[in-house]
DNA sequence: TGTCATGTAACATAAAAAGTTACATGAAAC
DNA sequence: GTTTCATGTAACTTTTTATGTTACATGACA
């Protein structure tokens, strides 16, 4: 199953353009990821249109947030990203004929809907705040470690 | 996003050898699912490894269950089938240098873990006895609900 | 007015599920 | 024993979706 990172690569973007303040260009941003200024572009897109982030055109243009990082939550962009499919599972056929089909389809949804209901309720309680402490707390022990390597030379 | 639909093909094609009782041959599982026989000996493969089913060759030969459906869980059909994956978000890159990326692994492996641990419990106590119950429910359904049109006439 | 940046269409690539063809192997029927 | 039926499996094609790329139009600032 070929999965979707654009969850991953959308928050990782945000995340830089946050750390930056300063508009930020496509290819900057697609630098961060490894990948094509459009390809940044085509997601933001409907990031912009949910009001998470601004662009601008021309000199010192760029992308920048809209909103705050406390007021933003995984669930607001993976719904601006069109609320792509969080389980991998699916059907053979909506609506089939066939009953055990059917009871097959019941007993699955019943399953899905369980998860993605958690998965989705989980979105909607972190925010991008919350990631962007985590990172902190990361760049921190990483100075520590490199300052206890410094003084044992 | 495509989905795997390999679990419920799966189950629908372990309730019709279920109800059947003797042997029934690639082609006709096959043509209940409509599609190609070799896919049914493909999937099958993985289930006859793990003793799920069992084949036969030859005249009168085909597939059967090897286990009563009450001994069967949906999680043993999906680990039989390799454990495709659940969740249909992934990341961009494993163990990345990058700090920022790091955060939002860890924070989404955190939600993913959840969901998937939720959806693989629930895996684990539906038996495929739970689904032909709710098959024969529908059967008499649409039994009543015939007799109820017939009567009308 | 030229440069920089986004906006977008159109096309190419990659990966995985699903479908297909072809043929080897083994078991039962005749 | 030979024919028929069925699985076993390799190799290939098709389809779908995410992703990457190229090309060019549009708008903003120096």
């Amino acid at each position: 199953m070929k999965q979707d990172s654009r969850l991953s690569a959308t928050l990782h973007v945000l995340l830089h353009m946050a750390d930056r303040g300063t508009p930020m260009t496509s290819e900057e941003l697609a630098a961060c990821l490894g990948t094509n200024p459009v390809v940044i572009r085509r997601t933001m897109a409907g990031l912009r249109e949910t009001g998470l982030v601004r662009s601008e055109k021309g000199h010192g243009g760029g992308w920048t947030l809209a909103r705050a990082l406390d007021a933003i939550t995984l669930g607001d962009v993976h719904r601006a990203l069109g609320e792509p499919a969080l389980i991998a599972l699916g059907h053979r056929s909506e609506n089939p004929q066939c009953l055990v089909e059917q009871a097959v389809n019941a007993a699955l949804d019943e399953a899905f809907a369980e998860a993605e209901a958690l998965l989705a309720g989980h979105f909607d309680r972190v925010r991008l705040s919350d990631l962007a402490a985590d990172f902190s707390r990361r760049f921190d022990d990483r100075r520590q470690a490199h300052a206890k390597h410094d003084k044992a030379l």
